[in-house]
DNA sequence: GACTTTAGTCGCATAAAGTGACTAATTCGC
DNA sequence: GCGAATTAGTCACTTTATGCGACTAAAGTC
């Protein structure tokens, strides 16, 4: 992001951070430092001996403050010539944020991705190959919690899979996927938003934590 | 896969050639031009101006003599260090080889998976990627059919499933998986294989020459 | 206190997956 | 020639999973 005259920049790491607002995906730019009209990826050349990944993280963590949940490459983008850099390839990573830390850095902004700027043509590409990335792996990593606080309603997260997927889903079956998978326990905690019953909060389980249980879930009783 | 004296090299692409041959997977090497008894995976520099994937397809008909019939990027690694070539960085393509196309040119070599010399640290983590490359595509691209001559059995072709995923399958529910998928066409042909009852070839049917149906699948009648 | 709104559950109907047993057509051994 | 062995292909039954409407529960609104 700094020193595009210098010809030894040959590959760059961007980064798509995305973050759920107000049932919308949303994703970082930057104002570019040259023509402040326009935004960009977040992006860096790597210094010598700095691998992908920490580049990867140092650029969210310029941005942020702090590194996100979760991060994963989206791949090698090299066919579009366009880039904020001079470089010929650009790897991209995809950065999940929850909507707690999402309070970007002066000169960051959140930008939802039916609203977007124009972005170069190779960070164009990025953006959908990042949103490929996120409906591959939905099913196995845990990226709808991810974007989610660490606890939240069993609507909450299956608005957000909706979101994710782009398709409504029914209530009794999405909680019962819920069941077989495993993926959440519920906590003591209720939340009462407006009106309506009040709805119990549950938090993620993650692989390590689940107890052995032999395919069958038994209900929680509370007499 | 020349010149390694020169600093300029900032990326190579490399690419990960996978045949299968005797009911088991095997990947394309080339011998080291410095230390002749070292193999590693065909790789380029690329020159200015060409784009990712055509450095992938030079790539692989600098081996074979023609491009492989699917191709697809694994990703960039750039985490170990150690390449044939003084890169920081390497952009890992798969491609896809039918066992009858894989004679190589002079210099390289099939391995199979299970017996593979000893390469770069980055070149390892490369060909684990494209493993996983194709575990992940398996349901969504044609990767069997790529693997097998255009007209197989439902035997070869379940054979190569079973290859792919590392697990038996059993084969009533293959073949009524395979009719639901619209995924393969009869051909007129029948072919005996030493003993037992001959096996009717089929052929893949791509996306776009499947006739419009309605879900409901008519068998084929021979009166 | 009736009505609306959101949470959470139940139960049935249908679809899909797992599996063993069956029939069919060929070669091999004798 | 004929039965055993071998591979291909199909059937029928059971078990699971999915789609979906209808129900109960607990809050707020008027």
């Amino acid at each position: 992001m700094r020193d595009r005259s210098a010809k030894t920049a040959s590959y760059t790491v961007d980064v798509v951070l995305v973050a759920a607002m107000r049932n919308e995906l949303a994703i970082l730019l930057v104002r570019n430092s040259g023509d402040r009209e326009r935004w960009s990826l977040p992006w860096r050349s790597p210094q010598a001996g700095e691998s992908l990944d920490v580049a990867a993280t140092r650029t969210a963590q310029a941005a942020l403050g702090e590194s996100p949940d979760w991060m994963d490459q989206v791949g090698a983008f090299g066919d579009g010539k366009r880039h904020p850099s001079e470089a010929d390839v650009s790897v991209a990573y995809l950065g999940l944020v929850p909507h707690e830390t999402a309070t970007p850095h002066a000169g960051y902004a959140w930008f939802t991705l039916a609203d977007l700027p124009s972005l170069s043509a190779r960070q164009r590409s990025m953006v959908e190959g990042a949103s490929r990335t996120i409906e591959s792996r939905l099913d196995q990593a845990p990226i709808a919690f991810r974007l989610l606080p660490p606890t939240f309603t069993l609507s909450e997260l299956q608005h957000m899979y909706e979101l994710l997927l782009h398709k409504r889903l029914h209530k009794a079956s999405f909680r019962r996927a819920l069941q077989a998978a495993w993926l959440v326990e519920p906590t003591e905690e209720w939340r009462s938003e407006g009106r309506g019953r009040p709805a119990q909060l549950f938090r993620y389980l993650p692989k390590k934590r689940r107890r052995p249980h032999r395919g069958l879930r038994f209900d929680f009783l509370y007499p």
